[in-house]
DNA sequence: GTAGTTAAGTGGTCAGACCAATTTATTTTT
DNA sequence: AAAAATAAATTGGTCTGACCACTTAACTAC
């Protein structure tokens, strides 16, 4: 038959379809992996492997004696692996900070014309907070932001490669950057945005 | 000794320590699964899973009756991955466009400076192939910039998007755009790109 | 009705058995 | 001796069956 794919992998395939069919959301629960097996005809063993990459990745939660759960995506789990293994190239990491830049920077631009009164205050009040560190306050600026952009899947990256270089890198950002970017929000200066990620940013 | 961790997470540290006590790199030869299911006193099953989890991740490559190998991370691995997941939310065609747009957008001015001679031309080449439909000749266009811009990732990032997009929207685009692209990176105007892609741009 | 017990279901793990592909060692042929 | 053909060993791929640990629900005893 299909001679080449891995059978876990078709596992994910075919989970991944009857998650779409049955429109499962985060927190409903898969059938049991002894259902699983027998409904793709395939070995526990087999299926295992593929719940156990999707488990790894975040995107479900097991319960031993409860069964498997979908769950709202985490990347956190995995990227404390992966960063472990990534270290060791230089390249990778220079591309992902440059594409994290660019992402933030046009997030910016996308909520600039969205940020009610509220988000200016919000921006602010991460800045203010003396309890968290550099990076935690960069974090959360911009997951404000992104809130703002209202792009889900431009987030969704943005959050994946923000964990990434949360454990790679020593990010040390200008600190007038932010304040400056919300000034400029705050004035309603579009076109400065460009020039701020360009040149006070890191 | 009663942890909560499963066996195949331990799997999975040990075999990063293996890695880094070794100091293996990309291309190296793991230990076999019988040799690693010994050692660490786990199953096969388990060292298995926890094996899979990193092929799937794209840390590590198997090949039948050869063994189990070392690889170079590669994101856009993940990235697939996560996306057959992500892009189920609703309201998602609309993002991945816009996403696509700026990733072609920050592509396009990355470009810019690397763009040989060479280049121009085989620009000019794709717009003038009446063999290709416009579909196409968008998808090659890019391609050469971002083989320019010479960002992996994000050039990943975006092949997943217009892949997408391709089978999703019926994307018709200004034909000047592309024309005009080439001539201000031609003419080496920089400021000119934002603005072509905000107002020509589809 | 409540508390305690039991049974069924589920994930977690292991061991053993084959299969399929590849490499290595051995034998045969030239 | 060199090359080719064959056999054996190794490795990943997969399935099955067996336990264990834990949770839930049904049942029983009070």
């Amino acid at each position: 038959m299909s001679s080449k794919t891995k059978v876990y992998e078709e596992v994910l395939n075919q989970i991944r379809n009857f998650i779409n069919e049955n429109e499962l959301s985060p927190g409903d629960r898969l059938p049991s992996e002894r259902e699983l097996s027998e409904q793709l005809n395939a070995g526990r063993s087999s299926v295992r492997e593929g719940l156990r990459a999707m488990e790894l990745l975040g995107l479900i939660e097991t319960r031993r004696g409860e069964g498997t759960f979908l769950s709202s995506y985490r990347p956190h789990h995995t990227v404390e692996l992966l960063s472990a293994f990534i270290l060791q190239e230089p390249k990778i990491k220079k591309d992902i900070l440059l594409a994290k830049r660019i992402l933030e920077k046009e997030a910016t631009k996308m909520a600039f014309s969205r940020v009610k009164n509220g988000g200016i205050e919000e921006l602010s009040s991460v800045l203010s907070n003396g309890k968290i560190n550099e990076k935690q306050r960069h974090s959360e600026f911009f997951i404000i932001i992104f809130q703002h952009a209202e792009n889900h899947l431009l987030q969704k990256i943005w959050q994946l490669m923000e964990d990434f270089s949360y454990t790679i890198e020593k990010n040390s950002y200008n600190s007038q950057f932010y304040s400056q970017l919300i000034e400029t929000i705050n004035a309603g200066k579009y076109e400065t945005i460009e020039g701020l990620f360009d040149y006070l940013y890191n």
